[in-house]
Formats: structure tokens, sequence, C-alpha cells
DNA sequence: TATAGTTGCACAATCGTTTGCGCAATTATA
DNA sequence: TATAATTGCGCAAACGATTGTGCAACTATA
């Protein structure tokens, strides 16, 4: 089965027979600017409009060196974290005439490397990316090719590239110095993949939070490896093992407090009673827990939008971007989930 | 700032003398068919790497007539049913070379014909859609093109277009069963957008239900009117005031029980003894609510993939579509929302 | 030593746009 | 009634790739 002839510029021409660049000229509204007349003018809108005629985008990026496209690659698409930030990224870019091209990285290195190779071999105009973290020699490839970039969630630490994300040291902070004045001095934290700013951020805050608190680090209490449910399932369930069981956890991600809940409900234990746990990522269902959960809210919302508009000011002066770290306050939402301890 | 120029099959030709479709070839393998020196070979190849040559695929699908780029389009990305369906697609499209364009219709018909034209308009080989459903001129337009499109989880209703979705007749009608034979029946059901097949069926498998079990349907226990979390809530809200309040609650689709339970919780009401609820789509988060909640699973990664490959299917063999229409089996997950009332 | 066959590559058209420049025809000015 | 200015539009190059065809030069055959 034949795939029909599209319409296009020359076949408008043909039927009218004038130039096909005077049917370029008028379908691009520049009539007055080479002085085609009204008449032809109208023609050849009523006939591209009769015809159905739409623009090969191609054939324009080709020509221009600009496709209205960018690139957005996140970890995991499925987070509802990323879900949210990639439907306000989408949203953003519809309504300034851009399509997204998404790509999940799958928290792998080489996936984010190939995805940036397809990414720039289809001319996309920019990306958004949040790393996996780890290499940066192909960010830096980007950079180098003067392809707008701007990162969002995660920083990328050796390469120095606008980012917009969260304040998750002083998240992770709060957190737990609420923790700490709830009476705890337990308190472990499952964190997610190690070399991610992300991550780090989370873990000094912690750190940083207990030191103040004059409460000695426990490294058998910071476990984890990655941002997945799974790995909030298998680190609690160990945490909730040892001997002298923590009496709350940190946990430093949505997938990884849903994983932590199912190894605490699984061992029949209670939240608050028998174990506290604060969340970062604040959730829709975050209140209709068994026991709604305490948790830090991230503004997925600006990060969003102050990432698009970031990259529009870059594409559009076509300028060198300049490498601003805008780091958003984070929102720390009290419910049911943290016990008050009460020693003596 | 320029852009730096980008190494061409043109930069490579002119540093080593042979012409540009000498280059083409051989970094397309085709070396031998077109018997091209081993020598020549590869001198070309070391320099392409060298030059880290990345082929544009603006010219190359301006050429081909094909862009390895697939279209998708969902009502709602942040949606954690379609954002589990997204990345599904995304990494099926990415193993087999594919880019995918995201866009997010919101539910509103005049977005998805806009998104419609844009993804023409980039020469997508394929698309893959979760319709708004009321109008279909849009969806026909792009059927008599030919391009390969297949529709997921909704179906559209006055054309012929291969589908895959759940069995969401059946799904219903064994969720509103099981709350019949629990003793319920006073049950009422809040929908999603009227007009979607998902709703339809969903609606219909809870009158079967209800008739099979000779209980008179009321109209004013059918509420809602789309699949947002509001809407969820307004509606819960409502229900939960009027005289005869009912004593269960289907909810057809994951947001619209979060806002459910929104109202519930509000109004200081107990899951299930106050009353029941079953919600469409199982969520990781299911079994954690407060009361873990009876829910109709939707086979999400049967539905991606079969999607996929249908599409491919249809790409690859550049056939016109056959209009299947594939019905996946529903999971009927069976937690605590739901009382047995014994009547006397 | 002609002729046929093979090897190794180049030419040029094509995909659908955009845009600087040029040029005839018309109108305005002197 | 010449000349100048304006109006209205077409030509052709360029963007970067692919591919059918052609054509030398070289090797093999008779």
């Amino acid at each position: 089965m034949k795939r029909q002839i599209d319409t296009t510029l020359e076949s408008i021409s043909k039927q009218l027979n004038v130039s096909i660049s005077t049917v370029s000229r008028v379908l691009n509204g520049k009539s007055k600017k080479y002085r085609i007349s009204k008449k032809t003018t109208d023609l050849i809108l009523k006939t591209a409009q009769q015809l159905d005629y739409i623009p090969n985008q191609l054939a324009r990026g080709l020509r221009l060196k600009m496709t209205n496209t960018i690139g957005l690659i996140i970890p995991d698409i499925a987070n509802p974290f990323f879900a949210k930030i990639a439907s306000l990224i989408e949203k953003s870019a519809r309504d300034n005439g851009f399509s997204v091209i998404v790509s999940d990285s799958e928290e792998k290195t080489e996936v984010e490397i190939s995805s940036l190779q397809t990414l720039t071999s289809r001319k996309i105009d920019g990306i958004i990316i949040s790393p996996v973290g780890g290499q940066s020699k192909h960010l830096a490839s980007i950079k180098n090719r003067n392809i707008p970039i701007v990162t969002i969630d995660r920083q990328c630490l050796d390469l120095e590239l606008p980012f917009v994300g969260s304040d998750n040291f002083k998240g992770a902070f709060t957190a737990v110095n609420y923790l700490v004045k709830n009476g705890h001095t337990r308190i472990a934290i499952i964190q997610g993949i190690k070399n991610t700013s992300v991550n780090i951020d989370r873990v000094n805050g912690y750190i940083e939070a207990l030191k103040e608190n004059s409460i000695s680090i426990d490294k058998r209490l910071i476990v984890g490896e990655n941002f997945g449910e799974g790995n909030g399932y298998v680190e609690a369930s160990l945490l909730l093992n040892i001997e002298k069981r923590p009496t709350a956890i940190f946990a430093t991600g949505n997938l990884i407090s849903l994983g932590a809940l199912r190894a605490i409900y699984e061992k029949k234990l209670r939240i608050p009673e028998d174990i506290s746990i604060i969340s970062f990522d604040d959730q829709p269902y975050s209140s209709y827990l068994a026991t709604p959960m305490t948790t830090v809210a991230q503004p997925n919302h600006e990060i969003a939008s102050i990432a698009f508009r970031l990259l529009m000011d870059c594409i559009e002066t076509n300028k060198t971007m300049e490498p601003y770290k805008i780091l958003l306050p984070t929102k720390f939402i009290i419910r049911d989930s943290v016990a008050k301890i009460t020693t003596h």
C-alpha cells in the first residue's frame, strides 16, 4: 500500500502557476515583506487550506537549523516525581510551539550517552536532563557543541552546567532535625544512587543535622544504593533486623519509602509506634497512607518551569549559557509518621 | 556565539579527497555492495570517528521518508497509569532504535488535534494514542494519510483503528459483582469522561453487574465526569451527603479514588466500616493505604508492548493496518476496602 | 594484443524548505 | 515622453543525506 503523496509547496505552486518561493513566503506570512499581491496571497492561502498543506518540518529544520524540539532525559519516567516534571515541561514546551522527545535513561550512563547521541543527531534545539551521575564526558561534549542544556534535580558535579533543583541539603536537614527534636537518636537513612548530587546533598543534610545535635554518625545506619522501591524494601528489611533497631527511617525518595512501607508492614510493625519514617517527595497519596506520611515536598512546578525558561532563554538568545545554579526551597509537611520519643 | 560547524559527510569527503557518496556508503556499511576498497573504507571509518561524525537525521529523514520516531499522545502524563505506559513504550521504542515524541492532550480535543498536526509535520513513522474521545475526524485524517496508528486504553468508537486495552467491562463487572456478593445494594460509581470507551465499558460493566443481581439502577448513584482527583473528591463528597448514602463506591480510575479518599477522610468516615470502595488501576501504594484498597489492575506491560509491536509491524511491512481489537484481561485484587454487609 | 570483465569510485538528482538577489512590468515623476 | 521608482514575483543555491548510473583504470581471457 503506497503512502499517498503529501501536499508540498511545489504541488501548490504548480496548481497555481506561481513559484515555490512565492508560496513559501505567503505561507510564512511574509507577503508584505516580499510584496506579494493580495490576490496571489489569498489564492495561495486558500489552496493551501484546501489541499490540507502541512509543512515538512524535516526540510524546514534542515534549512533553518532549528527544529522547535527539545530533548528530555530522565532516569525513570514512571517515577511519579519525574512523571510530574515531564508533564509540566511538555506543557510548557507545547505552549511555546516546541515538541519534546522524551528518553528514559534507566539510571544507566550508557543509555544516557546513546540518548544524547540520538538527540543531537535529531538536531534538537536544547536538552533538559537529570543526569545519571558519575561520568560527564558526554555532557561536556554536548556543551562543546554549544547545544543548550540545563540540568534538573541532579547537578553535574565536575562540569559547569545550568541547574535547577531543590535545596536537598536543607530539606534533608530539616527532616532529620525534626526527628531529633522528637527524641530520635538512632535514625537511619536509606539513600539513592551514591554519586548523584541529590543523594550527596540529602545524606549531607542528614549528617549535618545529626552533628549539630551532637549525635554520632553510625555508618551502619547509612544504607541503600538506588532510588527504587526494591532498594527501599531490602534496606528497610535489613535495618529492621539489626540488634538495636533504628527508631526512625529517613527515605530519600518516594519509591524508597514505598519499599520501606512494604518491609515494615511485612514485619507487622506499626508506624509511628514501632518505627517512624519521613520520605522525600510528597505524593498525592501521602496523606491517605495507613499512617499519613511526613514528607519533604519538592517544588516540581517551579523546577519544571524555571528549567524550561532557562533553556528557552538560551535557545532564543543563542548565547552561551550562564551556569546558573538555582536551588529552590523544599517544603516540610508534617503528618503522622513520626513518633515523639520520650527518654529519661 | 556561533554554533560550531558539525561534521558532515562533506567535511569528511573533503578531508580525504573522496566523494560524498563514498563516505555515505562506507558509513552505512555498504562497502562491499558498492565495492569500496578496504583501504578507503578503513580510512573513512577512522576519520569519521576522529571528527566525531553524527549523521543528521533531518537530512536522512527527508531523503528516506523515515524518521525512526513515533508519537505518543496521552491524556495525562502525570497520571501514574499513563506514566507507566509511557515509560514502557519509550523503552520498547528505544530498544528498537526509535525515539518518541510525547504529547499530553490534557483531555482536550483541540490539543489532540494540534498535537497530531505537529507530529505529522515532523514526519513521525507512527502514532500511539489514547484518544480524548468525542470527535474523530482528525484521527480519520491520520488514517487517510496512511500514517500507522494504534489506539490504547481508549477506543475510537466511530472509526476502525487497531486497539489495545483492558477488558474494562469485565473488570468493572467483577468489581461490582464482588460488592454485591458482599451484601452491597446501594453502590455508587464515579465515572470518568463520559464519551470515552473506557468509561462506557466500565459503566456498562457496573450496570450489568447490578442487573444480573436484580438490583435496580439508581441514576443518582452514577456520577462524575472526568478522571481527575478533583472529580473524585467532589462527587464522593456529594454522594456522602445524600439522604440514603451508598454503602460502596466504585471509582473508575486511580485519581478518582484518591479524590474519594480525600472526601471520605474529610468526613471522618472509616473504610470499610462506613463506606466500601473499589478502584480501577492498581498502584504501588494501593496496599499501604489507610485501608489497603481492593482494585482492578490493568495489564499495562502487555498494553504497552502489544501496542508497540502492532505499530512496528505496520511500520515495517508498510501495510495498511488490520483493525485488531485486543482486549486484555484485568486482575481483581482483593484487599480490605470492602465490608461484608449482613442485612436481615 | 584486442576484448571482456572487474574493481573502485564520482556525478548528479532528489527529499521540501527558505531566502538573497535579480528582473520585467507597471506606475510615478520630471 | 523619457527616466526613476515601485510592484510583483521567479531563479537558484543551500541545508545534509542516499542511491542509480556511468565511467575510467585495471585485470583476466582468448
